[in-house]
DNA sequence: CAAATAACAGACAGGTCTGTATATTTCTGG
DNA sequence: CCAGAAATATACAGACCTGTCTGTTATTTG
């Protein structure tokens, strides 16, 4: 349990760090174990003893982005709503800056359940229910803005736009979808208030 | 053993048309060129003569795949609108019926650029030059309906839509995502009218 | 210090994959 | 009818894959 700053991660830290980047760049299928192990630098048994198999590597490689993601959005919106920008602006403005990452490759797990085809997998069932909390704090944030009454009719849609905003901006290399997106949002949370009026 | 059918598919044909089926169920890495000759029936030097390598047969499996979506949408836009739907409306319930389809599994062609893991790809380009056209399709159905000049605005928005409901249903497995699309498309579309007047 | 734990290095088994080579049979068009 | 084209069956090369096994070296902890 000690940690030693000075020196390198533990073992177990390099790997999930390294099969993360790998997976994420190349997919879960193209990315070998013994690739793995070279470039995190540790011996194959190491790997399997903290990993019973490469599919509890991929989930928890997906754990653990989970709690990256939620860092990333958090910390983001933070920050822009410190600049005067309203949540739900803000949470399309870190959607965006997450496209322009240099090696955006779209979403982790959306990928690998596309990769593992099989809703079954642990990784797949672990996806759908990180979709389900992402979507849910979505939810929050519109219910926080425009309260419950439009969060609830609004938000399965929003929810869609994220999704196709993600998928696009992978697809043509942009971030423009993310714009898109949020103009969307606004229009549609617009409409919605303008007619429950 | 040669029984004489009413002229079973040319060696070519069930090449394509097993290995579209394996690709889309199970995914092109995780399908190997030795299953789809042994469910096709044909030898690998037939196959192999026909599509030099994986990758050209992955490409292939595409191109007519596109073919078939034209297909499949046109015929039930046609037939929606003969029972008194507009084109968007139809559009959308195509998109339901096709979520509805057992073995439904997102969009091959989304799921091969995932896949494959590379933009540089054959078959990734052509995903995306399918995808931009799938979206012309859309905007042409849109400004048929409600001009150029909406469908202008709108199209990018409801292209983000139409992705992001097939992403979240391949994701949830159900087909509400269509409808939820609809709606919102709809709205969006009323909200821009309404701005310009 | 000594014992237990963790990490290391590397070979290996047994299976998969793509693509090639060879030799034979079936189909088809002139 | 018959020659060439197409399709067949099978074996194989060479690379890669996951996961296991063995044995050695660090590191931590009692």
């Amino acid at each position: 349990m000690s940690e030693k700053r000075a020196t390198k991660p533990s073992a177990r830290q390099r790997i999930l760090e390294t099969a993360q980047r790998l997976f994420y760049a190349e997919g879960v299928r193209a990315v070998g174990i013994d690739r793995i192990i070279a470039e995190a630098g540790v011996a194959k048994m190491t790997l399997y003893n903290h990993f019973p198999s490469k599919d509890d590597l991929i989930l928890a490689v997906l754990e653990q982005r989970e709690v990256e993601v939620d860092a990333m959005f958090a910390e983001a919106i933070k920050r822009l709503v410190n600049k005067g920008r309203t949540k739900l602006e803000a949470f399309f403005l870190a959607l965006e800056e997450w496209f322009h990452n240099d090696g955006f490759r779209g979403c982790s797990f959306i990928n690998t359940l596309v990769e593992l085809a099989d809703r079954e997998h642990p990784a797949s069932r672990f996806s759908s229910a990180h979709k389900r909390r992402f979507h849910e704090l979505l939810g929050q944030i519109i219910a926080e803005e425009h309260g419950t009454e439009v969060a609830q009719e609004v938000t399965p849609a929003i929810a869609i736009l994220v999704e196709g905003a993600i998928i696009t901006a992978q697809l043509e290399g942009s971030a423009n979808p993310a714009r898109v997106a949020a103009r969307a949002s606004r229009t549609m949370i617009d409409e919605v208030k303008r007619r429950s009026r």
